[in-house]
DNA sequence: CCCCCGACTGAACACATTGCTCAGCAAAAA
DNA sequence: TTTTTGCTGAGCAATGTGTTCAGTCGGGGG
């Protein structure tokens, strides 16, 4: 669970070019190819690297609208709720949350009508209260993980 | 931007087993390597794939705790706004939305007690009016984007 | 103070995979 | 019918992988 600087550069040197291989990384860093392999192998297996997926990009695939929906839920449904919206293709993500609202999700559909369809199958489920959907607009700051890792890293060499 | 049904396998096989090579692929989905290669070229291209970058779990870097902030922006400070969040490693994702707020972003810090450090370092910037934060306690529908690709592979399938 | 252990290096090896190209073929489009 | 498009199966050189090994280095425990 630590990481070191080593960990981190190989970290953002993967995730800006995923497709290189152990050995060019090796050449790249200026460390024997067993060091990165067992660098990498431990980042793997202590979870810090949980796999590397294809990152598919929902617009692509026919479903540009992304929301986010606060759903509150009636007392002892929870367990009901969470299988339901899990059965749903187009809620990308489920957490539950503290504050008034008692769950988040994270919808797409293939438009903004579409929308309308995707809400009423998550919200017309006996358990759900009520949902507060905000639209998004625009995503300035696209998921990123590459300068939480360089914190990570300076951080643990401060050490 | 279309997507068949052989690109949808492709997308799931990679999605559950992503160190798998395209020869290892072809031989499970029964079609020629070229075949698969130039598929996957395809996605890629069209931007249904965006890359196999490392997916890094926060939790496991030393940042186990997670939230949500709505930020409420002065007028015209959006720009500014956004910059100022993009420098900050713990903001993970930005969004602009409809709705009552304007912005959500996704936080992580290294305990509840650090999440008040970030939200400081989010919220003490002159263009944010109001935040409200929800902590995320369980993640019962981690990001995911498979049952979404089989959907849209099924909805081409039947055109 | 010395020794052991863990981590890194550089090398070697057999083996599998990749990137590329080709001709043949079938079905859909023109 | 002719053309185009996509898939097949094959071959090839080049590269990378998994694995193992002995040697080196530095720090911590005895």
């Amino acid at each position: 669970m630590a990481i070191d600087h080593l960990d981190g550069r190989i970290i953002v040197l993967l995730a800006r070019e995923p497709r290189i291989g152990v050995l060019e990384m090796s050449r790249r860093l200026g460390v024997a190819r067993g060091t990165v392999q067992a660098r990498l192998d431990r980042l793997q297996s202590n979870g810090v690297i949980r796999g590397f997926g294809p990152q598919v990009d929902p617009a692509a695939l026919g479903y540009p609208v992304t929301a986010f929906a606060t759903l509150q839920i009636r007392q002892g449904q929870g367990a009901d709720v969470r299988a339901h919206l899990a059965t749903v293709p187009e809620v990308l993500e489920l957490h539950t949350t503290t504050g008034s609202g008692d769950m988040l999700c994270r919808l797409v559909a293939r438009s903004n009508a579409d929308l309308q369809r995707v809400i009423d199958l998550v919200v017309g489920f006996d358990g759900i209260v009520r949902a507060a959907t905000a639209i998004v607009m625009e995503n300035p700051v696209p998921l990123r993980i590459i300068p939480l890792v360089e914190q990570a890293a300076a951080d643990a060499e401060r050490t």
